[in-house]
DNA sequence: GCAAGCCTGACC
DNA sequence: GGTCAGGCTTGC
């Protein structure tokens, strides 16, 4: 599933392929993945030139113009299972393709393909674009730690949940969540607020360690990822925890454990990441006690 | 039945 | 305001 890495793989792409190009055509096969009426989508992007793509955690947007107009920008959220690809305009068309658009005279074509359909396109104008992305928090990877630890102040749910928060931190998703969590030792239901500035800092280094490490790697066997989806195997980095569970821990070999916080599971290891005083033995992120940390494996 | 990201609505 | 359950979707 696409997080940060992926997506700042797919900006890459773009800004290398696509960039100057003009948008000829727009057609979209599924509305239901437009944000908005899909004829006015359409009509937005078409004739307009590709000037620059950008990201902000996992929303890409690209900056389209033409003479004597504003700006416009076509925003993508490539969801769960979306995929942004550029192939040529003869390429057979594989299903849950939703939206094609014909880029420059060189019969290339960017497709939006989405088996889930959680991901969604639309079209902004520069003031809905800063309106859209002044919701999202600071994103995680250019975050200063000053910014990092003043998104934890006053944060008394599980960290697991204010890690994927993208209105708290944008961009990382359940598996760069729980991996972080892993490196930084620290227990997926420890109250943000209550974690000591050392430890907070220790995460922040972990965020930015493992998306580095998934960026670089992304960039070469991005096309092998889009192609085996859903499977363990489709990551290049080596994950330590993410849907490990009951297998024996790298560091300490203790068995990977799971638990569902807001929904969503969340592995990890019970002796490197101990459980934090303040939180109550069987579950529940409430509980009296101090912020003590405890010691590690 | 489970997994995912994200939105809506309910709760305190 | 923060926090969280529920629902969307579909292949395994």
């Amino acid at each position: 599933m696409p997080e940060l890495p992926e997506v700042e793989t797919v900006t890459r792409g773009l800004k290398k392929h696509a960039l100057g190009l003009n948008i000829a055509a727009v057609e979209v096969r599924h509305h239901g993945v437009i944000v908005g009426p899909s004829e006015a989508f359409v009509e937005s992007l078409r004739g307009r030139r590709i000037q620059s793509v950008d990201r902000k955690g996992k929303v890409l947007f690209v900056e389209v113009a033409r003479d004597g107009e504003p700006l416009r920008y076509l925003v993508v959220r490539l969801g769960m299972t979306g995929q942004l690809t550029l192939q040529s305009r003869e390429a057979a068309l594989e299903p849950h393709t939703h939206v094609r658009m014909v880029l420059g005279e060189g019969g290339k074509e960017l497709r939006f393909r989405d088996v889930r359909r959680f991901g969604n396109l639309r079209s902004l104008d520069r003031a809905e674009l800063a309106t859209f992305l002044a919701r999202l928090g600071p994103d995680a990877q250019r975050a200063t730690p000053e910014e990092f630890l003043a998104a934890m102040r006053g944060r008394h749910g599980a960290i697991k949940s204010w890690l994927m928060n993208q209105q708290a931190l944008a961009g990382l998703g359940n598996i760069y969540a729980d991996e972080a969590l892993f490196a930084a030792r620290i227990h997926p239901l420890a109250q943000p607020a209550r974690v000591a500035t050392v430890t907070a800092l220790a995460l922040y280094r972990a965020v930015q360690k493992v998306l580095a490490q998934a960026v670089a790697r992304q960039g070469t066997s991005f096309r092998d990822y889009l192609d085996i989806e859903g499977r363990p195997g489709r990551f290049a980095i080596k994950l330590k925890v993410y849907q490990r569970t009951g297998e024996p821990c790298r560091r300490c070999k203790a068995k990977i454990r799971r638990v569902v916080i807001a929904g969503r599971s969340s592995h990890f290891c019970p002796r490197c990441q101990p459980r934090p005083r303040h939180i109550a033995k069987m579950r529940g992120p409430r509980a009296a006690g101090r912020v003590t940390r405890a010691a590690s494996c």
